[in-house]
DNA sequence: TATTGTTATACTCTATAACTATA
DNA sequence: TATAGTTATAGAGTATAACAATA
């Protein structure tokens, strides 16, 4: 069996088994990802769009370590480069050190551009979240830790 | 602004505002996300084929209703529907009161293959799931029911 | 010869709009 | 006239394979 979840802050509810957790989490995570990209769909910039402007905030990284940091393939991840250098949110520049390389730096725009996106885009998610209980949010807030951890394995 | 958050069961981590919560809630739910459909694609059936399959389990129901379960919009749960019906997983069926509705069924076929799946599709989740501990499985635990409250809104 | 990134191509899943049949 | 479902079409995002430039 599970845990005895000693201080599980819903004490009705024990931990099921890792089968059972996985297919729940799953179903949740699917569910909920369907739904943040339909309401987020068509306003500023993609999913993508956003976490790769996150990324190059504190300093410009390559294709292949942006695509590795999405858990994308590089083709992949030079269409949204693409993107993004169209719109005018980035700009591509040579490494000196290893001229195969291509290091994509954010610009002004592009920072401002996320910076409006950070609002809105969690504009569905905040609103729900706001509607739960400090305890409800600190369950979130770990969960979200933990499911960055796995997701990064 | 957020709440104060006063009786966090974290110490070290206090929770966010919403709108911080929300941003890294999203972050780990897309790419937890994008994970998944990596890992367990081109095995069995869809992560859509699984959630019908799963949903008609106790009974059928009409292609609206499962569109609105899977906050999908109608056409596109027909073509679930088209590949399940395909593949033997489903049958259609007449709803004699309104000759309009379909009634979707799922097949002795289907209830194998979803069973298989049920372990296959999780496997991937559920290897990372059981190498955590009882607390941070509680705390997923809670997050999936959380997650689909939220969702279902 | 190996690696980085791009281009070419195709597949999956989703949506909106138009259509058919039933109510 | 309104509703349930299907078909037609298109868009977004992903992948693999082949290629170019550089190491």
């Amino acid at each position: 069996m599970g845990a005895p979840a000693k201080t599980s802050p819903t004490p009705a509810k024990r931990p099921a088994g890792a089968g059972l957790l996985a297919a729940e989490l799953r179903v949740a995570v699917m569910r909920t990802s369907r739904r943040l990209r339909a309401e987020a769909a068509s306003r500023d910039i993609s999913p993508g769009q956003y976490s790769v402007l996150a990324g190059i905030l504190n300093g410009p990284l390559t294709v292949g370590e942006l695509a590795e940091r999405e858990q994308i393939q590089a083709p992949s991840m030079t269409r949204i480069v693409n993107g993004l250098e169209t719109a005018g949110y980035v700009t591509r520049g040579d490494n000196p050190q290893d001229r195969r390389q291509v290091l994509v730096h954010v610009t002004e725009a592009g920072t401002a551009v996320l910076q409006r996106a950070r609002s809105r885009r969690t504009q569905w998610l905040a609103k729900r979240v706001a509607a739960l209980t400090p305890e409800e949010r600190a369950t979130l807030h770990e969960a979200a830790r933990i499911l960055q951890e796995m997701s990064a394995t």
